[in-house]
DNA sequence: AGATAGTTTTAATGACTGTTTAGTTATTAA
DNA sequence: TTAATAACTAAACAGTCATTAAAACTATCT
């Protein structure tokens, strides 16, 4: 019955780890049940106080989600800068970049980037947009990157933009699956797995030669070329896959 | 002032055809703003009638959020039994399974899959363990083709689950991004182009063996063998790059 | 026309919740 | 000791919303 007493108290804190305390709480709470759904009453108990004594911390509930979203923010914008201006081969970059997107979603707290992914559209007009624009920045380096990449003959020609929607959309999804525990995959690994799967994709690779991506505006797509026996049949095209998928509907 | 009166009414449908309209925008209001910040009264504002009315068709709110779940699964479950059981390649498989999914998505309407993306937890507990397990067996759907990709020595040696997930966060991610409209790609676009990259990877391939997907249970990793020059740093370990952003960290 | 069933409305209820107010306690400063 | 301030509490306000009850409208059939 009593209130939850757990992890380290509260009132033993200092004021600015009160407020990262609470922040955190209410982190954790909004991810489990929703922002909508949790109420104030709900922090303050699980935090071992009264709801009026949230309102000495915080001065709204939206506040609070603001909190939220700029802490996420900040995370995952500590090092891009760094990254993206460094002199490295943009491979590398690419690299770094993933590895630092993943590590900022697991370690600085699941429920963080869950509620950031989630619960945009219950922050007020102005805020709403502002993080927009900084989604909108966060790829915008991506895309760079690979843009250089293409433009070096690193990276396979491709639809920059596409492909940074690609790779954080791997990224960010995370969040869905991963559980901390004593057997999961550290950041490190996960971010390693994905860059390799990146680079080089699952497929066994004996092939000559691999085609650039498929032109993303036309109809008429890749001639099959000169390409090894046996990885012909690896290029039947989405259009006759939708045929396959059609006939299948008929015929059970 | 007057109500909506848009898209060809609600009146003039027969019965199933309304009930579906009003599912159909729920989605789109829970979409927009979220299961719980939207009322029954936007609901029926938005259709046309009076909040009560809702109720001759839909027992609760909760019921509303149900149908719009069993409605998603449904369109994402539709052909994969087909798909999977099939007797065509693995790589052809999955690339089946993902157009599948991005057609899905897209085409079954953007507003349903962020509600079933978004409001698991505003579910009641039967339903919400349900809906957990139907992911678990879709996931292990796409497990299942790359295990058998990589026993017949198509695909690279990896961990099947960890790359289900990197697939499916790639093509579920979509939700997030795509915008509808004259100059969008289609869906059948994006299955290409995210195949191409999966498959093949973003790097260049001039490179004479591409190595295994590094083991993810230990440290040591991989002594570079034998590839072309030029390839060797690409594949710096992700500790040393952890390294590198500490350092960025110190010194500006 | 009248009855009936299906549909929609108006009006109310009851529970919940973000926020405010007014006041209490503990700690520090003068 | 007195004054001031920060930390907190209890209670209530004001509004919202899912849900229900009962009345009114509409179309169809007899």
């Amino acid at each position: 019955m009593e209130a939850n007493v757990n992890e380290s108290g509260f009132r033993g804190l200092d004021k600015s780890l009160r407020i990262q305390k609470i922040t955190d709480t209410a982190a954790e709470l909004f991810h489990r049940k929703g922002y909508r759904s949790t109420t104030l009453d709900d922090v303050s108990k699980e935090l071992g106080i009264t709801k009026a004594a949230l309102y000495h911390y915080v001065s709204s509930k939206e506040k609070l989600l603001s909190r939220i979203y700029i802490q996420a923010l900040e995370n995952i914008f500590r090092n891009t800068d760094k990254i993206a201006g460094k002199d490295l081969p943009p491979d590398v970059r690419l690299r770094l970049i993933i590895q630092n997107h993943i590590k900022g979603i697991i370690i600085q707290s699941i429920s963080m980037f869950s509620v950031f992914f989630t619960e945009e559209n219950q922050l007020p007009d102005k805020e709403f947009r502002k993080i927009q624009q900084e989604k909108k920045k966060y790829t915008r380096i991506v895309e760079t990157i690979i843009e250089e990449g293409i433009s070096q003959g690193l990276f396979r020609k491709s639809d920059p933009k596409l492909q940074a929607f690609a790779i954080i959309g791997m990224c960010n999804w995370v969040y869905k699956w991963y559980k901390p525990g004593p057997g999961s995959y550290t950041p490190e690994q996960i971010a390693d797995y994905f860059t390799s799967l990146l680079e080089r994709g699952y497929l066994k690779g004996d092939v000559e030669e691999v085609p650039d991506v498929p032109e993303l505006s036309e109809g008429g797509r890749e001639k099959a070329g000169s390409r090894k026996e046996g990885y012909q049949r690896l290029r039947v095209k989405c259009e006759e896959l939708s045929k396959l998928v059609d006939e299948m509907e008929k015929h059970g």
